[in-house]
This record gives structure tokens, C-alpha cells and sequence, in this order.
DNA sequence: CAATAACCTGACTATTCGGACAGGTTTTTT
DNA sequence: AAAAAACCTGTCCGAATAGTCAGGTTATTG
């Protein structure tokens, strides 16, 4: 709908200016279409629509339309682990989760359609991501475990599963984006605001802390 | 795909007992078929196949495919709060919240697919459900936040704020059938077996009720 | 045992959409 | 400043798909 940045057009862009310029642009209108309907029901001409372009443009950027879906989420992935604090057995367990719930909890507040995406794609048997899934997201998924396993060693935390909690923490956090039509309803708004994101980490920082046995 | 129950032809079948078997014949297609690609990406030859019916016959039911869709939320939503207990300011918090997080978590490895289709249509934005989001659902959440509240006025659980304990029991408990691929996935299997929902069970009961203060 | 109503389905239709492409314009290179 | 390369887009096309319908079969009713 909305144009994502500014398009008035300069006299003279370079060829690079332009094709950066644009691919962002048809990337966020894409980004956009693909969460309103799923991938079927997205149409190259809607994310043109929202890009401000010819749907032809559209093709010459990203020759299909499966091209520019996975090219979506690419981008996504890249972005997924940003911001996040290292952990190992020698952290403090307490600095560390209640980090890394803040981290995810403001990524999924700030940037909700991406995770809307990521869980449409998951929900239907991730057929794009199978690969990430499978190899990058495990592998750091099972490092993690690792660490975690090695604090329930050392008496710092109760969970003995360490898998579930990593499970736990994905699950409320990136609610808030994925069911904000659900929430945002509950909590008699429009749309969330600053408060929102203030109340959820308020309740789940130590929900989760208790949680793990920690205080 | 497959068919869903004995689809035989008896020689001589009531009106009645064609309807009832055949709508659900149907309905069951429908749930697997809108689950594989979202709403636009269901056909209805797709579903017709899967209920080894000819397409017409599916148009003979259910008038469209917008029709059929609605059927098929309704009946997932009839059956959303099935087997949960009651929850009165005089019970107790601690039996109350452990049949509360089991019930779900048993619905939720039952019945992934429903729970997968209930999560898409939130996820963008609850077009067919708005109403019932925004009317016995949300009632039903303030009924049950009130309660909770009253626990935590008496000093039973540590929570002063509810709704977010609702919303992360909800996130916690549906999200083993939503991200069902994932999960299986990190837990090295080809699908759930009976010991991942007792191992589900094992890690969150304790950790929500060490999360309210409850023990 | 009609007559009526309900069930069934092959064949057709209108529409939508991804993608191709020819011919044009602007920028870059030599 | 000419040639090459990159960018741009109106128009067309084939495939897929929701929905229609006429003509049929089977069950119900009086």
C-alpha cells in the first residue's frame, strides 16, 4: 500500500543506487504481501502495487515469483540471531536468559511481519527453510542446550531439559508478533504501543527467571 | 490424500446417513487441505481428492469455497475449550493450572493440524474469526483473568497480571502442534511419539507453576 | 408405484495470475 | 560520441481454478 522509502526520483542514480533501491523496496512490499495471504495468495502484481512499480519490474529484479519469496526469507534468517548475547558454562544464567528474553521479546514487538512469515512458513512444513532448519538453526539450538546442560550441572539453574526452554522462550516471546491480532484485541487496543512491550517483559523476565529456579 | 473413514457403499443408505458422512468426509479434507497452502493456495480439486468425492459433489455441500472454510473453523472452534476444567476464586491454583497446561498440551499434539489452521488464520489477522475473537473468546480469557486474579489478591500465586499468564500458557501448550515441524526436527525424530508429550509435560507443568510462585 | 425431492457428476466458462518478451530509455564503458 | 550494457514496461498468453449447470441416478413420500 504505502511506499516504503522515499521514490522521488533523483536526476542522475547510478546504476548500483537504483538496483539497491529497488530490491529493498520490492523486498519490503513483498515482505508485506506474502504475510497478508501466504505465499499462494500473495500476487506479484499486489507486491508491485506496494512497491510503486510495474509488475514487470518486479520480474526483471527477481525473475519469480517463488525467487523473491525465498529472497524474503533470506533476509529474515540473516537478521534472526542479531543482537544476541553469547552464552557459556561460565556465564551468569540469570544475565543471560533474562537477556536473551528482552532480545526476542523487542525483535518480535519491533518487527512483527517477519515473524508472522517465519511461522506461516514453519506452520506449513517450512518446504523453503528445511535446509536453515535443519542445519544452521539445530546446530545453534543444540549448542545452546549444551551450555544449558552445563548450568544444570553446576546447580545454577533446575531445568534438566534445557531443549524445552530454549523451546519455552522462542514460544512466548515471539507470540506477542505472530498472535498480535489476538493480543492487541485482549488488551482493548488498536495497536500495541510502548506500554505493551514494557508489561510483557515485566511478567515474563521473572516468570521465566522463577521459572528456572533462579531467586 | 487418504481417505478419512469407511467411504464402502452400503446398498441401501439413508439420505441422512449420506449427508452426515459425506459432510464429514469433507470437513476432515478441508482441514488437511487448507492447512497445506493457507486459504488461496487450498484447491478444491484438492479437497475433492483427498475425500475421493468428484469437485461437484464438494460444491453440492458446501456452496463455496468461502463457505466451506467457515465450516470448517466452527467446527474447530466448538470443540476449542472441550475438556477443560472449571476455575472458581476458591480453587485451587495448583490443580487447577496443572489440568489446565495438560488439557491443552494433550489437545495440542492430538490435533496439530487444527491448531496449525487456527494459527494461520490468526496470523493474518482473523478474517473469518473476528467475531468470535472479539466476543466468547475474549470473554472467556477476562472470565478466566478475574479469577486469577482473585488468587493472587488472596496470595495464592504470585501473578498480578493474568492475562499474560493466559497468553503464555496458550503460547507454550499449542506451540508443540503449530511448530511441529520444527520441534520434531531438534528432537531428531520423523514425528511425535507418546514420550515427547509425557517429556513436554514433565518440563512445563513444573516450570509454570515454579513460575507462579505456586510450591 | 408414481411423483417428488435429494443426491451426483462430466463438461463447460469466466477470471485471475505468473511469466515472457519486444521495443524503448538511461547509464556506463571504451 | 558511439557502442554496449543495464534498466524499464505495455501487452500478450497459457495454465490453473472457483463456480455453474444440465441431465442423470437414487431415495423418500403419499
Amino acid at each position: 500500500m504505502a511506499i516504503m522509502t522515499t521514490n522521488l526520483p533523483p536526476q542522475h542514480r547510478s546504476q548500483q543506487e537504483i538496483r539497491e533501491h529497488n530490491q529493498a523496496l520490492i523486498l519490503a512490499a513483498a515482505e508485506a504481501e506474502f504475510v497478508r495471504q501466504g505465499y499462494s495468495g500473495a500476487t506479484m502484481q499486489g507486491v508491485a502495487d506496494r512497491a510503486g512499480l510495474p509488475k514487470a519490474n518486479v520480474h526483471y529484479y527477481f525473475k519469480s515469483k517463488k525467487n523473491l519469496y525465498t529472497a524474503v526469507l533470506t533476509t529474515i534468517i540473516e537478521e534472526w540471531n542479531e543482537g544476541l548475547v553469547s552464552m557459556t558454562k561460565d556465564s551468569d544464567p540469570k544475565v543471560v536468559i533474562e537477556q536473551f528474553v528482552l532480545t526476542k521479546l523487542h525483535q518480535a514487538f519491533a518487527h512483527p511481519t517477519r515473524h508472522k512469515l517465519f511461522a506461516l512458513e514453519v506452520i506449513n512444513g517450512a518446504p523453503y527453510l528445511q535446509d536453515f532448519m535443519a542445519t544452521t538453526m539445530k546446530e545453534w539450538a543444540l549448542d545452546k542446550s549444551a551450555v544449558m546442560q552445563s548450568w544444570y550441572d553446576q546447580g545454577k539453574i533446575a531445568i534438566d531439559d534445557p531443549l524445552q526452554l530454549l523451546i519455552l522462550i522462542w514460544a512466548t516471546t515471539q507470540r506477542y508478533a505472530e498472535f498480535e491480532t489476538e493480543i492487541v484485541g485482549l488488551l482493548n487496543k488498536d495497536a500495541y504501543d510502548e506500554t505493551d512491550v514494557k508489561r510483557a517483559a515485566n511478567f515474563l523476565v521473572p516468570f521465566i527467571l522463577r521459572g528456572c529456579g533462579i531467586q
